[in-house]
RNA sequence: GGCGCGGUAGUUCAGUUGGUUAGAAUGCCAGCCUGUCACGCUGGAGGUCGAGGGUUCGAGCCCCUUCCGCGUCGCCA
């Protein structure tokens, strides 16, 4: 017999439902059981004394077991719930749940568990609404992202995780055993994403695994997340760059909303309200940023972090922003060249033609023209001391290579942000330092 | 790596100046309860107080060592 999801239950002579047993009130000759599925829930009700096997399936029924129940669904007002229970004739319990080590949610008298006890148990935890709800989103966010580049030419593209020469620094990346050789995991799909332009793409994007060995202990930091990449040629300008990243967010953030708005603030809160832009983003140059935050906060910076943007100036950026731009995001420009990474091509007067992008107070993307040039390319790699490390890279551009430009999201800091969360909290399994399982 | 904080029932937490048998809520178990919906009521089980050492007549509490974890900064997406 076919399933039916339990927000789809309405009147109906005979009906199976499946899923969890969230709640149970096993009284003397009722028993009201509460069961989720993927689409929400839906009470079950048992008339006790007729049915012995019921009785029986009913007594040995235990939180977050696993039943399938058939019987008849009935339109009842004096439900609560969704005002429709099934009457159950038959309860087959597929599996049996001993007593769950971690509390979900905030119940009588006591806080849920912390979040890093709940990753202990991850697959528990991500059995509620809200944690459903959180990876529905992010599936929207993608979707839509995804969407409106196809539309636009690009191709996607699958890079490789596994590589042989450890990029860009050379500090930051995971070692790992090859056989009798040592390879790496790629901490960014930068350099393929610009081989992919040399092969004459032109527009291509990735969404896929990015590793950083770095023992960075925050609320947006883990050492394993998922960055949309991507990479476009014949730009004439960062700016075009920019611009691309702000129409891409801009409707992935409508799709959002349409889809999900309103579950987002019923589950996660009023305030998280997804805010659709409905004009370019602003740009400030680091410069005018700090100016402005010594202004408005009297914050300073120390001397030796001017050229690029401290946390604390992050978080202040956030209000701002709001506060002179009317504006959730800000593109923050000319940062100092010893900041930035050397393939990023840089003005007459050395100004990286890169930015980040802040959205509430976060860094959420670094993107940057890319120096396409051979010569100059191979002089600000020498100068950063790199160039045994990526002579590979550097071939990509001796024989042909359009302009071109592109930036890397993180797509668990997107989600995190836009439900208010953090990364822990955001993420399917959040890898760290100090955590590697589940 | 720097700085800060913390480890007490399955879970979330209290625990007074060092003083009998370490408490509560929730969960769990048993019993009662025709319609509950955070169901209710009664009873019960459940602890090497992270580990080791020390001070003391006496340590969950004070001291030392150690392990584990978290927050935050730097780093970045």
């Amino acid at each position: 017999m076919e399933r039916t999801y339990a927000a789809e239950v309405r009147g109906a002579e005979d009906i199976l439902v499946r899923g969890f047993v969230e709640n149970i009130r096993n009284k003397r000759k009722m028993a009201f059981i509460v069961l989720k599925d993927i689409t929400g829930k839906v009470q079950v009700t048992v008339e006790k004394g007729e049915n012995e096997a019921l009785d029986a399936a009913v007594d040995s029924i235990t939180l977050d077991s696993v039943i399938s129940v058939r019987g008849k669904a009935v339109e009842n007002e004096y439900v609560k719930m969704g005002g429709v229970e099934v009457l159950a004739r038959e309860i087959v319990l597929e599996s049996v749940a001993a007593p769950l080590p971690i509390d979900r949610e905030e119940g009588k008298g006591h806080e849920k568990s912390s979040i890093d006890q709940r990753i202990d148990y991850r697959w528990i935890d991500l059995r509620t609404e809200r944690n459903q709800l959180l990876f529905k989103v992010q599936t929207v966010l993608v979707g839509a992202m995804r969407e409106y580049l196809l539309g636009q030419r690009f191709m996607e593209i699958h890079t490789p995780k596994l590589i042989g020469a450890a990029s860009e620094s050379g500090a930051d990346v995971f070692e790992v055993k090859y056989f009798d050789r040592k390879a790496y995991l790629a901490q960014s799909p930068q350099f393929y994403k610009q081989m992919a332009m040399a092969a004459g793409f032109e527009r291509i994007f990735e969404v896929g695994p990015v590793f950083r060995a770095e023992k960075s202990f925050t609320n947006k930091h883990t050492t394993e997340f998922t960055g949309f990449d991507l990479e476009f040629s014949y730009i004439d300008s960062f700016r075009d760059v920019m611009k691309l990243e702000e129409g891409l967010l801009t409707f992935a953030l409508g799709r959002v909303k349409e889809a999900c708005g309103e579950d987002i603030k019923r589950v996660f809160g009023e305030a998280q309200e997804v805010i659709v832009p409905d004009k370019p983003f602003p740009i400030v140059k680091l410069a005018e940023l700090y100016a402005g935050l010594e202004e408005d906060y009297g914050y300073k910076v120390p001397e030796e972090e001017k050229g690029d943007l401290t946390t604390e100036a992050e978080h202040l950026s956030y209000d701002w922003t709001r506060k002179h731009f009317d504006s959730e995001f800000l593109f923050v420009t000319d940062y100092s060249a010893e900041k930035r990474a050397f393939y990023h091509m840089r003005d007459e007067n050395g100004i990286p033609q890169g930015y980040d992008l802040i959205w509430r107070g976060c860094e959420i993307t670094t993107g940057a023209q890319r120096e396409h040039r051979y010569d100059i390319l191979k002089a600000q790699c020498d100068e950063k001391g790199l160039t045994d490390d990526v002579r590979f890279y550097l071939e990509f551009f001796k024989y042909g290579c359009p302009p071109h430009g592109g930036f890397g999201l993180g797509v668990d800091r997107l989600t995190m942000l836009l439900l208010g969360l953090t990364i822990k909290e955001a993420m399917f399994i959040f890898r760290g330092p100090n955590r590697l399982n589940p």
